[in-house]
DNA sequence: CGAAATCCGATAAGATTAGTCGGAATTGGA
DNA sequence: TCCAATTCCGACTAATCTTATCGGATTTCG
């Protein structure tokens, strides 16, 4: 996402170019079927295809990104959308914690965006 | 952890007890002795024996927990301790992301203690 | 039509997590 | 002193998840 970020408007970048640093082109392939299934890339088929961001870098967001490849974030089965299944019915002590892990993680996710991540201006960045 | 919190100062608690609430002992075992190594849990071996916290309940964080049995949070080999084995030789893009989040996410777990899951009192809980 | 691409489902390989097994060592109490 | 309760330990197995591979089908530009 960085790669297409970077290449914002230069038309559809083909699987062979993001794939150069060193990760295998067909898996590549299949990790851009997430992030196209999720919205994120619009891809063009056929000679002079590939694939680009599908709106605006600012509007890509960490979490955006994540959910896409690997689900909504979930620390717990605890804390899970419906029908969590917790052992204990849904009220162990533990599961406010994650509660409350899940959703500071999310709002740190929320507040990266891919162009925060060019510029590198991550707040509190090292 | 929250089991022997709740039952501190009632001297050490057998893995048997432990284990009531549905998970195997000879694992929960496991568990203990890297809770024990960490140094977060002491131990009588032999009759009447168990497991007991080694320090009080508000001494003892979520991060203290988590690194204890899974080592140092790693989000990714970029930005662990000496030799970040990234391929791009250290300056990718991504790296203060990950960086950015790992200290949050750190400085989150340690905001959080046993006695705080005790009393349900995690700062933003739902 | 042919080459450049994405798309797709199935499967394999590798890594991690969860769980099992068998027994050794320690300790309190009868 | 012996027995039962209990932790300790290393090795192994099983299940799950992640990473990767394979073989082709489909689309599109020139």
């Amino acid at each position: 996402m960085i790669y297409l970020a970077q290449h914002e408007g230069e038309g559809p970048q083909p699987l062979k170019n993001i794939a150069e640093l060193g990760m295998p082109d067909q898996y590549l392939e299949q990790l851009l079927g997430n992030l196209r299934r999720a919205g994120l890339v619009t891809t063009v088929r056929g000679a002079q295809g590939g694939y680009q961001l599908s709106r605006s870098a600012d509007e890509i967001t960490a979490r955006h990104i994540i959910e896409a490849m690997e689900g909504p974030l979930n620390l717990s089965e605890c804390v899970g959308e419906a029908g969590h299944t917790c052992p204990r019915g849904g009220q162990c002590t533990a599961r406010g914690v994650w509660a409350y892990l899940t959703d500071e993680i999310n709002g740190l996710l929320d507040g990266i965006t891919l162009s925060n991540m060019l510029k590198n201006d991550i707040k509190g960045d090292m």
